[in-house]
DNA sequence: AAATTCTGTCATTGTCAATCACTATATGAA
DNA sequence: TTCATATAGTGATTGACAATGACAGAATTT
């Protein structure tokens, strides 16, 4: 890979995901740790990504937000990116992947490392992301919601209707024992519905903060699929049988 | 092969994969290293790539990060910005609109202002931005491809194939008289040819620099719709009926 | 204290610019 | 026509330079 090239990407690469270690770049541009330590002290000097002990974060999140928190021990243990990793973890050789729209599946993007899978997907940026990883990817038609970058409307789900997937990976607003998984735009919630219908292995990824809320629509039953959370999860959710408590040990 | 055959090829390739190793050059256009570097820095000195250590950068993908650079005066009085308002000019309300991928289309997005106008495209980001203006945009589904976030394949043939548009925009990388417009890829051809048959009214976007270029996949015959294009146009393309030069007097 | 990450160094490999020799073509004089 | 000369494009070679990966010892984090 040319070094041009390679920078650019890191800087791709850090300010889709905020920060991301040293290692990790390592690993996904298949250089060697001194070559990446390089290109980040370049990188650095040239005020173009901010260099910490462990890897890297992003300026642009620095400048325009307020939370300039991320610290070191948030590049790899970060809750919200554990729990992403380890759904990342599931995808096998072969596997026809749907990915759901959302901030949640979103951040599993960086780790769906498999490029012997295919990935479909509602969502424009994900969608553009994965190609940039050079894997597969399929992008449902339909409305483009200009918020969410998701497709919506019956083109969509006719779309999504005629295709299964192997495995699917969802994010959902509310989590509830009564309601199920809900999300609150009634229109991503069919189409929601139909992709987690047609998927064999259904997964939704959610931080603590989702469960015990309801929100409008109810796109499947609480018992269908898995949900991937971590330790913070109320005791009654992780007593569930198909509820995983994601651990950095779990993920290879 | 002659030298500016060659050349054009190399500017072809770099532009479709945004950076190309010097050796890889060599051996698609079977010439020497030598050969390789004396073109490469011709084309670094004309400005129509950046040479970097190892190969070389599509400038195309500087140019777009670097775009808020850009004067002021640039933005509405420079050609291609001219052809492309004026192309943006001719959307009428309840107009069903074809946005064809590429660059040359994108530089339209900011001045289509019809919200009484429906927009269809085969490209993500065109999609996203146009949502972001506030219209309603479609986009068709298909395997999206890295380089230029367009939809093709025959997801993508079959929907654009159930759809009738009242006007389209397209680019085009050759025009000629021959030939008619070509494209480079012939799968983004395949899918060019499908929603220009499916226009009733087709405009092709391009700047002088396109005529009498010859690409690979013949997507419409010249005379099939009209040339958008502006005053420094090779005289017997000026001269044709459907030929349409730009002007600033002519956008309200 | 242990583990991880950082800095600086070194040998290796890859790339660069400059140069030379070869070929094909053109030009004009004998 | 035939020959010498000029010109442009090409491929190979070379020493100089840049990029890389590995490693050791220092610094930092846990």
């Amino acid at each position: 890979m040319l070094n041009e090239e390679r920078k650019r990407k890191i800087l791709e690469i850090t300010n889709e995901r905020k920060s991301v270690s040293l290692i990790e770049l390592a690993k996904l541009l298949d250089a060697s740790e001194s070559t990446i330590r390089r290109d980040l002290n370049e990188l650095h000097k040239n005020k173009l990504l901010k260099k910490v002990h462990g890897g890297a974060i992003s300026l642009n999140d620095i400048l325009t937000q307020d939370e300039p928190v991320l610290q070191r021990q948030d590049l790899n243990t970060g809750s919200k990116r554990l729990i992403a990793r380890y759904g990342a973890s599931l995808v096998k050789d072969n596997d026809v992947v749907y990915i759901d729209a959302g901030t949640t599946t979103g951040e599993m993007l960086p780790y769906l490392r498999n490029t012997h899978a295919v990935y479909i997907t509602n969502c424009a940026s994900h969608a553009h992301i994965l190609a940039n990883y050079g894997h597969e990817v399929h992008l449902a038609c339909g409305i483009l919601k200009a918020k969410t970058d998701a497709l919506v409307g019956s083109d969509t789900y006719r779309y999504i209707e005629q295709l299964n997937f192997t495995i699917g990976f969802f994010g959902s607003n509310g989590i509830s024992m009564e309601e199920g998984f809900t999300t609150p735009d009634p229109q991503e919630g069919e189409i929601k519905r139909i992709a987690y219908d047609h998927c064999r292995e259904r997964y939704v990824l959610a931080d603590p903060s989702k469960f015990d809320a309801i929100s409008t629509y109810s796109f499947a039953a609480i018992d269908k699929g898995f949900i991937i959370t971590d330790s913070a999860a109320p005791k009654k959710y992780k007593d569930l049988h198909n509820t995983i408590i994601a651990d950095l040990v779990d993920i290879v």
